[in-house]
DNA sequence: CGGCGAATTGACGGACGTCAACTGCTGTGG
DNA sequence: CCACAGCAGTTGACGTCCGTCAATTCGCCG
């Protein structure tokens, strides 16, 4: 059921790595920090340390308590779920993205797991420092509030995606939405393993393959983990996406995923992810 | 697709109503309200209006911008959702729940429209004064961020219902939560019509009906909304409730269902309702 | 070249949605 | 007081979607 492409090995091996200026501008940036004080900052990030991990390791179990707020910084995660020897994927975060921030905030048990995709860089910050700076900062406090947000209607959205919309249905926009955020071009890359973005997307991998065929009905080439949309209009018809369950946005965010600027001035990023 | 009961007249049409001491006292109870000052509970609730809406009224249609924070005070509300022609129940909420939080928070339109299930009062709260005491009063903003995370990991709890469970898993589950809820008697009731619980388990009336009645090889007796368990041990082993997915709690709560109480003393309610 | 795992394709079965008919309850109006 | 309309619920028949199992191909890496 797990498949771990590397081989361990001295390199491989998870180990600590020097936190360089850039990677805290990065975190900076990030719409949960970049409304805070110098002076927050610095005091959240106090314990924090960076570390490399190689592709296929677990982070996080279900049910494991959450004692530190991760933040990807290189590689991509999925998070994960499973229930009676059946498993599935709920979200693939791509840099930079905090994750399991909702956890932090309530001292609780992960409900999903996570591990690494690739190899991966994580910043691990004290969740023990985000919880007190939140609940004495009014700024932080709101701006993780609206974070949080921002992640429940991520959620929502997949919801609604998963209830209403069957696999053929999911798989279209699921390729509306990547070639919107890879520039808008007819060709674009897939960018995760077919049978992970199946598992994303509520199907198994055999259906995930039918589906990708039943698609050159609509315009729709693939060439290995490259696709190109001939004719949009024809894959938007069978498609029909909508702004309240998909998420056509600019992207580069956090926490599971992506940024989606509504109209208040910070965060909210979606669920599903790239 | 939609029907209400209530016929049009005097009497059934919304109006507002006056504020009970006894009301401001259950709203304060509230794990989202329960730890701010008094100054800032007068502050936030200045402006506010408890309303009596008659059964199947619309409180909000999905895209509606989102002016107030409601709170069932009184009655019954369906979270709903709709895509081509298709439509799902995403929770139902009873007294006292808030609902939106997640979009007054970021000023941002609904992704779920709000309709009453009973003749309902609810209490409406300006959006504009939450935001500025979420922004102002680290303990509120911290309470909002808490309130979030919860609503989130109620839906992770939903997801993964969702795409893990088959129909008759997520069933049985629903009745093992409900008999819990319930007292733990053998015996309980059914709180809302089938067909909309069908709806929220994600399936048919149809095949609710039938699975109800597949489960009476699980020993479970059906007489109308009345339900009986004879035998919890062969049905759980047919439910596998997992506390990961599945939230045996006390209830009584706000938004979008229920509360939990994680270790944490605050909030965090469950998103599939009562 | 050989091996492994991902991906594809086909055959099959089971779960679920759809359509239709029928039952039973309830509220309405004659 | 009863007849009837309307709707929730149930049941059956049927078709479709989707998951499972198996065989094969493809691509990558050793």
């Amino acid at each position: 059921m797990i498949s771990v492409k590397a081989v361990a090995s001295d390199r491989d091996t998870s180990r600590p790595m020097p936190m360089r200026p850039a990677d805290l501008e990065r975190v900076k940036a990030l719409p949960l920090f970049s409304g805070a004080s110098e002076r927050l900052f610095r005091d959240v990030l106090a314990g924090c340390f960076l570390q490399r991990f190689p592709a296929g390791t677990t982070l996080l179990m279900e049910g494991d308590p959450v004692d530190f707020l991760y933040v990807l910084m290189d590689g991509s995660v999925e998070l994960g779920a499973s229930w009676n020897d059946k498993d599935t994927t709920l979200a693939i975060l791509r840099p930079v993205s905090t994750f399991i921030l909702a956890a932090v905030i309530l001292d609780a048990e992960s409900l999903m797991s996570a591990r690494t995709i690739d190899r991966s860089d994580i910043l691990m910050v004290s969740g023990e420092a985000m919880r007190r700076a939140a609940g004495e900062d009014a700024a932080f406090g709101f701006a993780v509030a609206q974070e949080m947000a921002g992640c429940y209607r991520g959620l929502v959205r997949a919801i609604k995606n998963q209830k209403l919309r069957g696999g053929l249905e999911r798989l279209a926009n699921y390729l509306i939405t990547q070639r919107l955020r890879q520039g808008g071009g007819a060709t674009f890359t897939l960018p995760h393993e077919k049978r992970m973005l199946a598992s994303l997307l509520g199907m198994t991998p055999e259906n995930f393959s039918r589906s990708l065929a039943t698609l050159a009905d609509y315009g729709v080439e693939i060439h290995g983990a490259e696709v190109t949309i001939n004719r949009p209009a024809t894959l938007e018809r069978l498609a029909k996406p909508d702004p309240l369950i998909d998420n056509h946005q600019p992207v580069t965010d956090t926490v599971t995923g992506k940024a989606q600027r509504e109209r208040w001035p910070l965060p909210n990023r979606d669920f599903r992810a790239a």
